[in-house]
DNA sequence: AGGGTGACGGGAA
DNA sequence: CTTCCCGCCACCC
């Protein structure tokens, strides 16, 4: 299995309940900046055998973009029963939710949506 | 071998 | 805000 790949799938695993991450930021990470569609593979074809959470990964737009309807509607409940609020235009605010590895939570000021 | 294809992204108009 | 367009690259025929 390639460096990178096994990178990536560590960075998965490390995103904590109620946080999503981009692919691109996840391919970044993990050392290729323009590496997003291969994130996107690897998940599209390990994301069973490995156990990850795979539902907390979004576009850069903080979209859902799987093209299996079944999926997409799995990976927004469960995204929404860790308390991740899905916007009525389908996307989530990355400025609340998008996990960085370090301040998690550095933008507490604004309120969220459901309180 | 070679062309088509994405669970993508970012810039331009 | 919306399209449109191109770069990207491992996989799958």
């Amino acid at each position: 299995m390639l460096p990178f790949t096994v990178k990536v799938l560590e960075i998965i695993k490390e995103i904590p309940s109620g946080s999503v991450m981009t692919y691109g930021q996840i391919a970044a990470i993990a050392g290729s900046k323009r590496g997003a569609r291969q994130v996107a593979r690897i998940l599209h074809s390990m994301s069973e055998k490995y156990s990850l959470p795979w539902h907390r990964v979004v576009n850069a737009q903080g979209k859902i973009v799987l093209h299996n309807q079944e999926l997409a509607n799995r990976q927004k409940e469960l995204l929404e029963n860790e308390g991740v609020f899905i916007q009525e235009d389908q996307r989530i605010d990355l400025n609340h939710y998008k996990y960085t590895g370090e301040m998690a939570f550095k933008k507490e000021k604004e309120d969220f949506p459901w309180e």
